[in-house]
DNA sequence: CGGCATCCTATTAGATACTG
DNA sequence: CAGTATCTAATAGGATGCCG
Protein backbone atom coordinates (compact mmCIF):
# COMPACT_ATOMS: atom_id res chain seq x y z
CA UNK A 1 0.00 0.00 0.00
CA UNK A 2 1.65 3.18 -0.87
CA UNK A 3 1.79 6.52 1.54
CA UNK A 4 -0.23 8.85 1.76
CA UNK A 5 1.15 11.85 -0.78
CA UNK A 6 -0.85 14.87 0.24
CA UNK A 7 -0.86 15.60 4.11
CA UNK A 8 -3.88 17.82 4.34
CA UNK A 9 -4.99 18.83 7.53
CA UNK A 10 -7.68 16.80 7.51
CA UNK A 11 -5.88 13.57 6.51
CA UNK A 12 -6.97 10.97 8.85
CA UNK A 13 -3.81 9.23 9.49
CA UNK A 14 -1.70 12.63 10.25
CA UNK A 15 -4.35 13.41 12.47
CA UNK A 16 -3.35 10.35 14.88
CA UNK A 17 -0.14 10.91 13.72
CA UNK A 18 0.18 13.88 15.71
CA UNK A 19 -1.76 12.16 18.57
CA UNK A 20 1.27 9.53 19.26
CA UNK A 21 4.21 11.08 18.02
CA UNK A 22 5.19 13.24 20.59
CA UNK A 23 7.93 13.28 23.17
CA UNK A 24 6.08 11.21 25.96
CA UNK A 25 3.58 8.72 24.14
CA UNK A 26 5.86 6.04 22.34
CA UNK A 27 7.67 6.01 25.86
CA UNK A 28 4.99 5.84 28.28
CA UNK A 29 3.30 2.59 26.34
CA UNK A 30 6.58 1.22 26.45
CA UNK A 31 6.29 1.12 30.03
CA UNK A 32 3.22 -0.18 30.36
CA UNK A 33 4.01 -3.16 28.31
CA UNK A 34 3.87 -5.69 30.75
CA UNK A 35 0.92 -4.96 33.06
CA UNK A 36 -0.57 -2.11 34.85
CA UNK A 37 1.66 0.88 36.41
CA UNK A 38 1.27 3.44 39.07
CA UNK A 39 1.77 6.95 38.30
CA UNK A 40 4.42 7.90 40.01
CA UNK A 41 6.44 4.33 38.97
CA UNK A 42 6.15 5.45 34.77
CA UNK A 43 7.37 8.94 36.38
CA UNK A 44 10.65 7.11 37.40
CA UNK A 45 10.80 5.61 34.19
CA UNK A 46 10.91 8.62 32.44
CA UNK A 47 13.54 11.15 33.36
CA UNK A 48 13.00 14.59 32.87
CA UNK A 49 9.57 14.31 32.45
CA UNK A 50 7.38 16.86 34.98
CA UNK A 51 4.32 15.38 36.85
CA UNK A 52 2.22 17.91 34.53
CA UNK A 53 4.06 17.01 31.18
CA UNK A 54 3.01 13.10 32.41
CA UNK A 55 -0.39 13.68 33.39
CA UNK A 56 -1.43 15.41 30.25
CA UNK A 57 0.16 12.75 28.41
CA UNK A 58 -1.33 10.09 30.43
CA UNK A 59 -4.83 12.29 29.68
CA UNK A 60 -4.42 12.02 26.02
CA UNK A 61 -3.44 8.80 25.75
CA UNK A 62 -6.59 7.80 27.47
CA UNK A 63 -8.95 10.28 25.68
CA UNK A 64 -7.55 8.14 22.24
CA UNK A 65 -8.36 4.56 23.78
CA UNK A 66 -4.81 3.48 24.45
CA UNK A 67 -4.20 3.56 27.96
CA UNK A 68 -6.78 2.51 30.40
CA UNK A 69 -6.74 4.40 34.55
CA UNK A 70 -8.01 2.49 37.46
CA UNK A 71 -8.31 4.15 40.08
CA UNK A 72 -7.76 2.20 43.64
CA UNK A 73 -9.71 3.22 47.01
CA UNK A 74 -7.04 2.81 49.15
CA UNK A 75 -5.63 5.82 51.48
CA UNK A 76 -3.75 7.44 49.86
CA UNK A 77 -4.83 6.74 46.49
CA UNK A 78 -3.37 4.48 44.15
CA UNK A 79 -4.23 5.22 40.45
CA UNK A 80 -2.80 2.39 37.78
CA UNK A 81 -2.33 2.98 34.44
CA UNK A 82 -2.97 0.34 31.62
CA UNK A 83 -2.71 -0.50 27.81
CA UNK A 84 -6.12 -1.11 26.22
CA UNK A 85 -6.25 -3.67 23.48
CA UNK A 86 -5.94 -1.12 20.98
CA UNK A 87 -2.91 0.06 23.05
CA UNK A 88 -1.43 -3.08 22.57
CA UNK A 89 -1.87 -3.24 19.08
CA UNK A 90 0.36 -0.55 18.65
CA UNK A 91 3.42 -2.39 20.64
CA UNK A 92 4.24 -4.04 17.73
CA UNK A 93 4.68 -1.14 14.85
CA UNK A 94 6.82 0.43 17.81
CA UNK A 95 8.91 -2.22 18.34
CA UNK A 96 10.05 -2.06 14.57
CA UNK A 97 10.79 1.60 14.82
CA UNK A 98 12.83 0.81 18.34
CA UNK A 99 14.63 -1.74 16.42
CA UNK A 100 15.35 0.57 13.84
CA UNK A 101 16.81 2.93 16.61
CA UNK A 102 19.03 0.76 17.40
CA UNK A 103 20.59 -0.81 14.44
CA UNK A 104 20.76 2.52 12.92
CA UNK A 105 22.31 4.63 15.91
CA UNK A 106 25.78 4.60 15.11
CA UNK A 107 25.31 5.56 11.49
CA UNK A 108 22.89 8.67 12.25
CA UNK A 109 25.60 9.97 15.12
CA UNK A 110 28.30 9.40 12.25
CA UNK A 111 26.42 11.32 10.18
CA UNK A 112 25.69 14.15 12.63
CA UNK A 113 29.45 14.31 13.69
CA UNK A 114 30.01 14.76 9.90
CA UNK A 115 27.28 17.76 9.18
CA UNK A 116 28.25 19.71 12.31
CA UNK A 117 32.56 19.55 10.92
CA UNK A 118 31.01 20.76 7.45
CA UNK A 119 29.04 23.84 8.86
CA UNK A 120 31.75 24.39 10.92
CA UNK A 121 34.51 24.15 8.12
CA UNK A 122 31.92 26.59 6.23
CA UNK A 123 31.64 29.15 9.50
CA UNK A 124 35.10 29.56 9.50
CA UNK A 125 35.94 30.35 5.72
CA UNK A 126 33.01 33.01 5.66
CA UNK B 1 13.53 -8.44 21.87
CA UNK B 2 12.45 -6.48 25.46
CA UNK B 3 12.22 -2.77 25.01
CA UNK B 4 13.93 -0.45 26.91
CA UNK B 5 12.79 0.14 30.49
CA UNK B 6 14.19 3.08 31.74
CA UNK B 7 14.48 5.89 29.49
CA UNK B 8 17.42 8.02 30.90
CA UNK B 9 18.13 11.03 29.24
CA UNK B 10 20.89 9.32 27.67
CA UNK B 11 19.22 6.22 26.39
CA UNK B 12 20.39 6.37 22.69
CA UNK B 13 16.96 5.60 21.52
CA UNK B 14 15.08 7.73 22.89
CA UNK B 15 17.36 10.49 22.01
CA UNK B 16 17.04 8.91 18.01
CA UNK B 17 12.73 8.76 19.16
CA UNK B 18 12.85 12.88 19.45
CA UNK B 19 14.57 13.03 16.27
CA UNK B 20 12.64 11.20 14.00
CA UNK B 21 8.92 11.76 16.26
CA UNK B 22 8.14 15.05 15.53
CA UNK B 23 5.03 16.89 13.48
CA UNK B 24 6.54 17.31 10.09
CA UNK B 25 9.52 14.67 9.81
CA UNK B 26 7.02 11.27 9.01
CA UNK B 27 5.39 13.24 6.52
CA UNK B 28 8.84 14.96 4.98
CA UNK B 29 10.34 11.70 4.80
CA UNK B 30 6.92 9.65 3.12
CA UNK B 31 7.17 12.65 0.55
CA UNK B 32 10.40 11.90 -0.56
CA UNK B 33 9.63 7.62 -0.85
CA UNK B 34 9.94 8.26 -4.77
CA UNK B 35 12.62 10.29 -5.31
CA UNK B 36 13.90 13.10 -4.65
CA UNK B 37 11.58 16.51 -4.40
CA UNK B 38 12.22 19.96 -4.65
CA UNK B 39 11.62 22.43 -1.59
CA UNK B 40 8.29 24.06 -2.43
CA UNK B 41 6.84 20.84 -3.93
CA UNK B 42 7.29 19.10 -0.30
CA UNK B 43 5.67 22.53 0.90
CA UNK B 44 2.89 21.95 -1.27
CA UNK B 45 2.07 18.48 0.27
CA UNK B 46 2.24 19.61 3.07
CA UNK B 47 -0.69 21.58 3.75
CA UNK B 48 -0.09 23.77 6.60
CA UNK B 49 3.80 23.47 6.95
CA UNK B 50 5.43 27.37 7.08
CA UNK B 51 8.53 27.51 4.69
CA UNK B 52 10.88 28.43 8.19
CA UNK B 53 9.52 24.78 9.82
CA UNK B 54 9.93 22.79 6.68
CA UNK B 55 13.65 24.41 6.56
CA UNK B 56 14.07 23.49 9.85
CA UNK B 57 12.84 20.10 9.97
CA UNK B 58 14.98 19.35 6.50
CA UNK B 59 17.92 20.39 8.35
CA UNK B 60 17.38 18.35 11.45
CA UNK B 61 16.87 15.51 8.56
CA UNK B 62 20.25 16.23 7.04
CA UNK B 63 21.99 16.25 9.69
CA UNK B 64 20.75 13.39 10.65
CA UNK B 65 21.73 11.71 7.69
CA UNK B 66 18.35 10.48 6.29
CA UNK B 67 17.82 13.23 3.92
CA UNK B 68 20.57 14.46 0.71
CA UNK B 69 20.67 17.74 -0.07
CA UNK B 70 21.43 18.84 -3.81
CA UNK B 71 21.67 22.37 -4.82
CA UNK B 72 21.27 22.43 -8.79
CA UNK B 73 22.98 25.58 -9.92
CA UNK B 74 20.48 27.27 -11.86
CA UNK B 75 18.74 30.58 -12.24
CA UNK B 76 16.76 30.89 -10.31
CA UNK B 77 18.60 28.42 -8.49
CA UNK B 78 16.58 24.52 -7.65
CA UNK B 79 17.44 22.65 -4.52
CA UNK B 80 16.45 18.70 -4.27
CA UNK B 81 15.96 16.59 -0.88
CA UNK B 82 16.04 13.08 -1.41
CA UNK B 83 16.33 9.90 0.67
CA UNK B 84 19.81 8.99 1.55
CA UNK B 85 19.94 4.69 2.10
CA UNK B 86 19.85 5.49 5.98
CA UNK B 87 16.43 7.61 5.23
CA UNK B 88 15.05 4.57 2.91
CA UNK B 89 15.39 2.22 5.82
CA UNK B 90 13.40 4.09 7.81
CA UNK B 91 10.25 3.73 5.70
CA UNK B 92 9.46 0.22 6.33
CA UNK B 93 8.53 1.12 9.98
CA UNK B 94 6.85 3.97 9.17
CA UNK B 95 5.02 2.26 6.99
CA UNK B 96 4.01 -0.33 9.70
CA UNK B 97 2.81 2.82 12.00
CA UNK B 98 0.99 3.81 8.75
CA UNK B 99 -1.27 0.93 8.25
CA UNK B 100 -1.84 0.77 12.23
CA UNK B 101 -3.19 4.51 12.07
CA UNK B 102 -5.35 3.16 8.56
CA UNK B 103 -6.97 0.16 11.06
CA UNK B 104 -7.30 1.52 13.92
CA UNK B 105 -8.78 4.74 13.20
CA UNK B 106 -12.31 4.34 13.90
CA UNK B 107 -11.48 2.70 17.19
CA UNK B 108 -9.73 5.82 18.28
CA UNK B 109 -12.35 8.14 17.16
CA UNK B 110 -15.21 6.39 19.05
CA UNK B 111 -12.71 6.47 22.07
CA UNK B 112 -12.19 9.90 22.19
CA UNK B 113 -15.89 10.65 21.76
CA UNK B 114 -16.74 8.46 24.13
CA UNK B 115 -13.64 10.09 26.57
CA UNK B 116 -15.09 13.39 25.50
CA UNK B 117 -18.90 12.28 26.46
CA UNK B 118 -18.03 11.16 30.19
CA UNK B 119 -16.07 14.30 30.48
CA UNK B 120 -19.15 16.43 30.06
CA UNK B 121 -21.29 14.23 31.71
CA UNK B 122 -18.74 14.66 35.00
CA UNK B 123 -19.13 18.38 34.48
CA UNK B 124 -22.67 18.51 34.56
CA UNK B 125 -23.12 16.55 37.64
CA UNK B 126 -20.49 18.60 39.77
C1' DC C 1 13.36 29.62 -6.09
C1' DG C 2 15.08 28.71 -1.74
C1' DG C 3 16.36 30.39 1.68
C1' DC C 4 17.91 33.60 6.17
C1' DA C 5 17.07 37.50 9.60
C1' DT C 6 14.00 39.84 12.37
C1' DC C 7 10.20 40.66 15.07
C1' DC C 8 6.29 39.35 17.49
C1' DT C 9 2.89 36.23 19.37
C1' DA C 10 1.14 31.79 20.95
C1' DT C 11 1.86 27.53 22.78
C1' DT C 12 4.40 24.59 25.83
C1' DA C 13 7.10 23.41 29.65
C1' DG C 14 8.97 24.03 34.37
C1' DA C 15 8.66 25.41 39.28
C1' DT C 16 6.01 25.84 43.16
C1' DA C 17 2.27 25.55 46.22
C1' DC C 18 -1.86 23.34 47.54
C1' DT C 19 -5.68 19.44 48.04
C1' DG C 20 -8.53 15.01 48.70
C1' DC D 1 -0.16 9.33 46.11
C1' DA D 2 -1.98 11.56 42.41
C1' DG D 3 -3.21 15.01 41.04
C1' DT D 4 -4.97 20.62 40.21
C1' DA D 5 -3.93 25.61 39.98
C1' DT D 6 -1.09 29.34 39.09
C1' DC D 7 2.70 31.83 37.49
C1' DT D 8 6.70 32.37 34.86
C1' DA D 9 10.33 31.03 31.50
C1' DA D 10 11.56 28.97 27.35
C1' DT D 11 10.56 27.67 22.90
C1' DA D 12 8.01 27.19 18.70
C1' DG D 13 5.51 29.15 15.21
C1' DG D 14 3.81 32.85 11.99
C1' DA D 15 4.40 37.22 9.24
C1' DT D 16 7.22 39.97 6.76
C1' DG D 17 11.07 41.66 4.16
C1' DC D 18 15.42 40.94 1.88
C1' DC D 19 19.05 38.49 -0.80
C1' DG D 20 21.81 35.42 -4.13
Amino acid sequence: MPLCQHFSVDCPSRKLFEQIADKWSMMVLTVLEHGPVRFNAIKRHLEGVTQKSLTQCLRKLERNGLVERQVIPASPVAVEYGLTPLGQSLLPPFKALYLWTIDNMAQVDAARTDFDLRQEEARVSA
